[in-house]
DNA sequence: GTGCACCAAACTGTATACAGCTTATTATTC
DNA sequence: GAATAATAAGCTGTATACAGTTTGGTGCAC
């Protein structure tokens, strides 16, 4: 009962990953034979794999000319902030219907354990996962799967702007007023769940994701730059 | 510049539709030679399909045994309603900040000219097209593609379903009764478009959708026995 | 008759071949 | 020298072949 990834998972995977990085580089044609190569693999399996990711928005595709990789634009990414508001806010309104007492104060504790870390880490990519990992925790308390679904494919694609974003904001703002603040929120948001008290639980979410988003102009200008510099 | 629909692009419709109708039973396994043979081409082109199809959520995919129509269930279908209401709330409230008086007139003239239809029309299938046509300009109007393309995902997921439940509605109500309140839950949320009202216009579509999916589970059941009789 | 082992048929997973289209390069004309 | 046409190279789209796995059926033991 072991092998249960099979080949054009791993294939997949690993391309949903180098899509999420931008390791494709926005608008670029990507190269079958070449990507097949370097995963070990016919072309078979990564077209497949490649078909997916189309579906879910990492890709797109041009009939006799392949895959290439999504464009990054502000508007999109807007879109896909908007998006994640509609999500998680219907999400936190299930969750205050349904979730535990004991499921709640799981994330209370949650939420007290990872504090220090939000001070003193200064890697943005743990910072975000563990940000990440309190939205997704939230939004499964929704009991309801397609949402979940949704928000992991949202972050997925929203991620690189948003480790940008983050690093911006540490380069300009001292840690412990941004991040503070972005932890405060979620304080505020959970203190309203427990209450019970879904308007102010989704408002509190509304304008703590809708804060990042009015950034993502700028966060797609910067990342732009990172992505056709060579190195840091 | 005409030859733009693509093989794969013709094959990947006519699964899409045959999943959505459910001519792929719930949880039937999917044998591809012989869609393949169907669809005349060949293996390849329709797996290329099929895991689109997965990605969006009408298939799902086992390794070594291939693939199989999505399950019915009351939860999952449940689930998808409340999808439908965070996608569909928060386009709306997108909608009344940014769609022009024009817009909103043009829909206003849809409804105008659609509501005689509503009272006469005696084809669930027809009714159904007019009332997600009304929905998806709606949600047009956010100017967000992201939720315009999520909410034809869950429409096109959801609509057998809908089409069942529609018709079990009218051989049980009368016509004007069930339909009227239809069209008048249109007319409220518009109303409150026109009047930029973004809470009103959301708790009006927030409770036209939630009364469809009370109706789930019964539907289900419906959808059920239509799907395994062989005739109606 | 029930459970288990074995076998055969059927189906999936993937490599490969090749036709047709797209893109890049070179040659040609003005 | 720039624009265009012709040509070559490369890449995509799909059929096909075959290996490996799953599934269904048969026979045997109990």
């Amino acid at each position: 009962m072991a092998k249960q990834e099979s080949n054009v998972d791993r294939i997949y995977n690993a391309c949903r990953q180098m899509a999420a990085n931008f390791e494709f580089k926005p608008d670029e044609r990507i190269n079958e034979s070449s990507l097949a190569t370097k995963l070990e693999a016919s072309r078979t399996p990564v077209r497949e794999a490649l078909n997916r990711l189309v579906a879910e928005g990492f890709l797109t595709f041009q009939n006799g000319r392949g895959f290439f990789c999504r464009s990054l634009s502000p508007n999109r990414i807007m879109d896909l902030y908007e998006a994640r508001v509609a999500i998680e806010c219907e999400a936190l309104r299930r969750c205050v219907e349904r979730a535990t007492d004991d499921e709640i104060a799981l994330l209370v504790s949650y939420l007290d354990a990872s504090e220090p870390h939000y001070q003193t880490c200064d890697d943005p990519m743990e910072l975000l996962g563990m940000d990440e990992k309190f939205h997704m925790d939230l939004a499964r308390l929704s009991q309801n799967s397609e949402l979940v679904l949704m928000l992991n494919n949202l972050n997925d694609r929203i991620r690189y702007v948003r480790l940008v974003d983050l690093k911006s904001l540490r380069s300009s703002a001292p840690i412990v007023a941004s991040e503070a603040a972005q932890l405060s929120a979620h304080r505020i948001i959970l203190a309203a769940v427990e209450r019970r008290d879904g308007d102010a639980a989704v408002a509190a979410m509304r304008s703590h994701i809708e804060r990042r988003r009015e950034e993502a102009t700028d966060a797609v200008r910067i990342a732009y730059s990172q992505l056709y510099v060579p190195s840091d």
